[in-house]
DNA sequence: CATGAATGAGCATTCATTCAT
DNA sequence: TATGAATGAATGCTCATTCAT
């Protein structure tokens, strides 16, 4: 490798380097003014004058308005996904971990109502398992429930006849508490914490076995 | 009454009934492309094209958009209403009562996408803010749920430490289903009946006294 | 002529009577809505509102909204030369009669801001002589002023060297008050009432011989 | 400066001047459709038809109509207000340059018949409300006619015994020459032109000690 | 005579996207 | 790489006017 050829590949590094920090910059920023307006009022203008460039440049990064709040929402399921798979090993009993689990979900679903709505309830699309390719899919992290559930049916906590079902019934559970508490302006926090107690004490005395 | 007075008559008739069809006629098409496009790309100029006539014709049967919108809303919310009312006396026992709601709340929602879309997602804000007259109150429905729930504890068929905690988880329970069927591609009509057997059992079971 | 014929002339004219009627109700409503609305807001939607008819009535009196406006125009035209006409006749004096006249129009100016915007700043060319027909000349009733004017010469209380271009500085200062406390809002009323006694004052002392 | 650096440098001048001069090719364009059709049927997109732009361009220069209009005034104010300070300082003698004030006023409404309409017949609103800020005040504007006829009252020149009151009906003879000029058809600028001298006249004789 | 449903052309404004520089 | 000027298509809405009934 001569100099010239070292050069070039540390100036190239630097270049991919550069190019990816403004590729994060403008993710961050149009994460915050998706938190910031909301889903309906954004606009690549505001990122764009967010991060002091111009609109243009947002497409040198990101091929449209789609694909950058496609990158957005992989982003958040991702960290949605691991703060799920954290909470996973919380505890050794399979039943506190379900538990766990479900407070977990509702708990980031309430904390970040501009990603989860913008997952769960404007662009789920994005998931649909074909257009995926090397983001953290869908499957994977609610195989992740699944396995849970059938821990604790091995292990005698709970019973479910079609563990599918029960787990698309826990699903809308916990999504119908985050749901309303991100559309209904009287579904208050507090109400939606309510809930979440009674959604746990539901699932537990009723799959008991 | 003269030939004329009776002709006169006749077709003022037909043409109040001519009235009342393109009226119902645009908040049916209003309902489809609601559907068909979501809420963020629903537009009056498409709902004028799609029944072949002029974006100003829709102005000579509402006010503006947002009451198109909340027509919709409201026609679908006395059908959901009266729904709710006749289920609510389809048995004597308080707790077969509760689960008739629950199951005639999920169908509703199913069957009726575009407007459980509209009120329960979209805008909930139509029936927060108390602009309803003379269509049927939003705490009188709920209300309906509130009763029986006494009831059923009263006949001591479930336990509930809070009513209204409880009753927000079971409301959160049989939103979510709806609200996952009406937006997840994956989340099939199959599914979320499969998931509304689980929901009454989870119910049944998990508020059994 | 035959019974027959009285009849059918009687009804004739009722029917013109009526015709006639409902003319001068829309060009009373007109004037109406034109005075609360100002020009720009003045719609032919809002006429037939006023006076419960439907908006295609309208044009079954005047051939389009400018057809309405111009009568409009005229009749308040009518008025103001008939003011104009009177108040030329209060006096002997030619002077008195010429600062009668002065503080005539200012009146009537202010009086009846919505007419005097529609003829003297808005729509001034419904005046323009070739297209008038049987409606009060703009000539003639100037004409009044310059007669005036010739006797105030002729009977040495003023000095004009050019009458026509003294009348049009008379008219300027005139009309100069009543647009400015039509159109600016800081030109209040009385700030109006002010300006037309040092007007009188200087038209006349300004004039003198 | 580096070679890059220079012509970075001389492009972005380019740049500039072209925006500058587009924004005044639009201001050009706002004040000739201005005047060709009025205040009422003045349209954005008929400025941007004018300049061979698409309407979107327009507020690529101006927030929105109210802008450009503000902007139209605004500068048309400034050269208004630059030409009477000019021009107040044209001799020494208070009553001359009353005199050359009172003529220059009407000159100015004259020659530029747009914006003196905008300003003084249609939007007076622009200056009555204090939103302007590096723009030539009303007030100093208009102080200068106080302080001038102040002078002339000092130097025994003129004799008023309200100088607000004697201001305002010169003030309201001078819009009134401009004021028809600019609606009345048949007020030629000859007219105008005549109307001027007799109040030029009047005010000085009319005034006169 | 009168209706009133319907239109068509217009308006201000917004925004994702393109492209020459 | 980044700019930023420009577009084109869209949107909600208004209104004078027409016309079959």
């Amino acid at each position: 490798m001569t100099r010239r050829q070292r050069l070039q590949e540390g100036s190239q590094k630097r270049r991919e380097q550069q190019k990816e920090e403004l590729y994060q910059t403008i993710l961050k920023a149009a994460g915050d003014m998706f938190l910031k307006h909301g889903y309906e009022d954004f606009s690549l203008r505001q990122v764009a004058e967010e991060i002091g460039y111009s609109p243009g440049t947002i497409y040198l990064y990101f091929d449209n308005k789609d694909e950058l709040l496609r990158a957005l929402a992989e982003q958040g399921f991702a960290d949605f996904s691991r703060m799920l798979q954290t909470t996973s090993v919380s505890s050794s009993d399979p039943l506190e971990r379900m538990i766990a689990l479900a407070r977990g979900y509702i708990t980031f679903g309430l904390q970040n109502p501009a990603f989860y709505r913008l997952i769960f309830m404007e662009r789920p699309d994005f998931f649909v398992h074909e257009t995926l390719e090397n983001a953290p899919k869908w499957e994977e992290t609610f195989g992740l429930w699944h396995s849970i559930m059938e821990d604790a049916i091995q292990a005698g906590k709970i019973r479910a006849e079609d563990p599918l079902k029960t787990l698309d019934a826990i699903w809308s559970l916990l999504h119908g508490i985050v749901a309303l508490a991100n559309r209904m302006p009287d579904f208050t926090l507090e109400r939606a914490l309510g809930a979440a107690d009674v959604a746990v004490e539901m699932i537990v005395r009723g799959l008991r076995p």
